[in-house]
DNA sequence: GTAGGTGCAAATCGTTTGCAGTACA
DNA sequence: TGTACTGCAAACGATTTGCACCTAC
């Protein structure tokens, strides 16, 4: 079950954030794409459409869905974020090195080796970042 | 058994890199933390005894001892990456995010995994990331 | 009506690059 | 000696901020 974009306005409204014109379009971006986008992908993609809209705005945005929870942040490696629509449970990403191309998977649970480590180094855990890099099956057929 | 300045000035030598005073001074500095540090820590830490060094040496000399793996890098969720003296088995990282301290933990072997995900999603896995970001013992005490 | 949101432009941060001079092997 | 290295300054891309205007509630 993916956010829809009116469970997204729903949940920015009840946090007491003003739904404007400039969020929807963020917000429909964001969930009509399977993939994850950079702010500068979204700023291209409601662009054409509404010419009007400032990156700024989009950074701002995507600021407040990330801190609730409703979008996925992605740090591929290098430099650049980029986000994509939340899933209910956590998960994680694969990333092609030679295409881009984000493949997502949950089917981990990585909460015991958290308290593993918690009890080992005295931390709290509070988050963590997993991801791997690697080739894709197409680029692995192309090359 | 962490590498030693001389062990890493003969790695570079060894790899038909030269030796320069500016690069035993990065590389002086890196084994002397046991911090991970970020080339402007190692730029203010040097600038201090050798003012002539610039900026722009210090991230060429990184690049290529990362891609030497004798130093180790760090991307610590946000921008910005940091660098340590590599340790010769693979290790992650536990980054506080009060005072940003950060703690390596090895005693995980993630290589499982890679094969069940390479299995699911035809991805050949080159590398992965993981890293944990929580509360130190001393920043919880403290609060 | 008003607090919050927007958009522009400029500032900022970390990093990279062009180039002329320098120094290690 | 010659190639690799250095340092400066300028370019660069991504992100942020200041500020005056605007609009959803």
């Amino acid at each position: 079950m993916r956010l829809t974009e009116k469970g997204i306005a729903a949940a920015l409204k009840h946090h007491g954030y003003k739904l404007t014109p400039q969020r929807r379009v963020v917000i429909g971006a964001i969930t009509a794409s399977p993939d994850h986008l950079t702010p500068a992908d979204i700023y291209r993609k409601v662009h054409k459409e509404h010419p009007n809209i400032g990156l700024t705005t989009i950074y701002r945005t995507l600021e407040i869905l990330a801190s609730l929870e409703l979008i996925c942040e992605l740090h591929a490696g290098g430099s650049g974020r980029s986000y994509t629509i939340g899933a209910p449970e956590h998960h994680h990403h694969i990333i092609c090195s030679s295409c881009g191309a984000v493949v997502d998977f949950s089917s981990y649970d990585i909460s015991p080796l958290e308290a593993k480590l918690s009890r080992e180094t005295g931390f709290e855990i509070e988050g963590h970042l997993l991801e791997f890099t690697g080739r894709c099956r197409r680029c692995r057929q192309n090359a």
